[in-house]
DNA sequence: TTGAAAGCGTTACCAT
DNA sequence: ATGGTAACGCTTTCAA
């Protein structure tokens, strides 16, 4: 490898004088430039990484941290880490991708040893505890994902809120007056980041906003069907579905609906909201507005290179939703000329029969 | 951040010393190294990563590479490159992933600027660029599959002939000897992606040394139903299919099948050979001999890191294959019995009937 | 057993 | 417009 030496030599003029002219932080004749850039193509130099890093104190490098447990749904987090990892070479930085078994000890590492120019925290819980290595540090980091307190952060998240009205208009719009939202099970809530909260909260107050009659189940993983019921009873008439759920209930919801002869969209429309899709392999089946990492990352890689830069950034910045269309919200149906083939307070088995 | 100079200041000892004492590269009095680590820790001293490199050459960093088709697996792509970052992470590598548009001149910019200790190269062509670059280049380097000159490189892949002999073998031993090959869509064959090709030529190298009849056909990805009336009516009787295709066509050939009335594994058997798995989420359904990142990954890295540390390694290493049996193989129907129940030359609508 | 100092290859400041 | 050179923070050789 020809080092900056080797080319000051080639082309007679001195090492300073070739970094100039190479950065181009100084103007240089232009005589002395042209000299200086055929020498440092004939040797096919290029300036080392780490001596560059060494002097500039920048390593053009970004770091993605997300927690890696056995349980981990690897397909989700290489799908964020990709998007961030293309979005930030757009801007000239390549990404390193932490994943070591502790997401906190390979931040903390990345930190102590100024790995890299700044970082990107995936996967962000309501407590988390990169959260407070991201207040000490002085690496610049960019959340995808909000925390309970973003205090002295900078969060990059879909803005849920805009999301669920966005959704209960388009079902307003199609004449539906009664919706239910299946939201995620209660132990999950407690733990999880609090956009399950958001858009419970949300779609309460638009609901009530529009006229809308509505109603929450919180279903376990396996309990689509007492969901259903449970609408039924509560809420006969029902036939607008909002789904924020785990997905073992949003992939059991339609043949369980099937199954007691309702079907999707003519008898009930379902929308999703703020649900991470399979990306390519298996999209949502549902209308919706998908949690997608292809809206946030880039935005999240902007807003990065933006405070690498010393700028100052909100702590909080929402993506706006877009809602997808697949042909799972209808019209309503006249509830009253056909109660049998909505969700009325009918058992499921007398409504198969 | 603490410097190693404000630690030989704290500990009253010199930065040499202090260097040796954390690295253990020479031997230092007890009390004295302990006198060191205190203050080290005191200040939460951690080397810095770039003046290390520098300093010693040595980055710790492992860069990979893998070109972004248009028609890329996502998920298999993902599902590499993180086997890799999580084998390299073990050895005490981080991960530097390549998305540049191009390639080849990601790889060469990484070359170039000596960003990386050694890298691993994924989504080998036959006549891949990057074979030169790894040639020329002074950066150690593993691919993970075969190009077709291995001369003076290092490569790690899968026995996809040992895999498809294991297969064929298999299904001979249960009396089948009409066999079909599902393939790539003629796009990815023609991007000379390498190991369709050496499956291929296989396939047809040994069913003909078993005496058994054999068909290829190379469907679009929504051309499963296609390329079952192909096979029926180029080769009527074909009581096996062998899958290296694209996941799209996988899995749609099971419904497909039953739709004609066929079933799996009494009517048909089906061998997936060399094709990867959806790993935890959604397993291949089918017997066979999968591409499993999590065989090939690690063997690649530990052959890499091996080659860093200077040590002589063998051009080719193929990975053992091994047959993962999910019953949909079977006996071969006696197919003058039942014509109708194999794939005949009938449309799919008339055996529908 | 320890210390001093010469690199590692750049960048960027201070001169000219 | 260009050159000299002191950092950058560490590893490692050479001395003691």
């Amino acid at each position: 490898m020809a080092t900056i030496a080797d080319v000051a030599r080639e082309a007679g003029v001195s090492i300073s004088t070739v970094s100039y002219a190479l950065s181009g932080k100084r103007s240089i004749k232009s005589e002395t430039r042209e000299r200086v850039l055929a020498a440092a193509a004939r040797l096919r130099y290029a300036p080392d990484a780490y001596a560059r890093t060494l002097a500039s104190r920048r390593s053009h490098i970004v770091a993605v941290t997300a927690p890696l447990h056995p349980d981990t749904d690897h397909y989700a987090h290489m799908a964020f880490a990709m998007e961030v990892t293309m979005a930030a070479r757009a801007s000239g930085y390549d990404t390193l991708l932490l994943v070591d078994d502790d997401a906190y000890a390979g931040m903390d590492r990345a930190e102590e040893t100024s790995l890299s120019d700044g970082m990107i925290v995936l996967d962000v819980s309501a407590h988390d505890e990169r959260v407070e290595l991201a207040r000490k540090g002085s690496t610049p980091t960019v959340f995808i994902g909000l925390p309970e307190d973003t205090e002295g952060l900078t969060c990059v998240d879909l803005d849920f809120e805009a999301g669920m009205r966005l959704a209960i208009d388009e079902l307003v719009a199609q004449g539906h007056s009664r919706m239910a939202l299946v939201t995620q099970p209660p132990s999950v809530l407690k733990r999880e980041s609090n956009y399950p909260l958001r858009v419970r909260a949300e779609f309460e107050r638009h609901c009530a906003a529009r006229g809308v009659d509505a109603i929450v189940v919180a279903p376990e993983p396996d309990g689509a069907s007492a969901a259903l019921d449970e609408i039924a009873a509560q809420q006969p008439g029902t036939t607008a579905l909002l789904l924020n759920t785990v997905s073992a209930v949003a992939q059991s919801i339609g043949p369980e609906l099937a199954s007691r002869g309702i079907s999707i969209p003519a008898d009930v429309s379902v929308v999703a909201v703020g649900m991470t899709p399979m990306a390519d392999r298996a999209p949502l089946p549902f209308d919706g507005i998908p949690l997608d990492p292809r809206l946030t990352c880039p935005v999240a890689v902007d807003l990065l290179v933006a405070r690498m830069a010393g700028a100052e950034i909100p702590e909080v910045t929402l993506v706006a939703p877009v809602f997808e269309s697949r042909g799972t919200v209808g019209p309503a149906r006249d509830v009253a000329a056909d109660a049998a083939r909505t969700l009325a307070a009918a058992s499921p088995r007398e409504v198969a029969e």
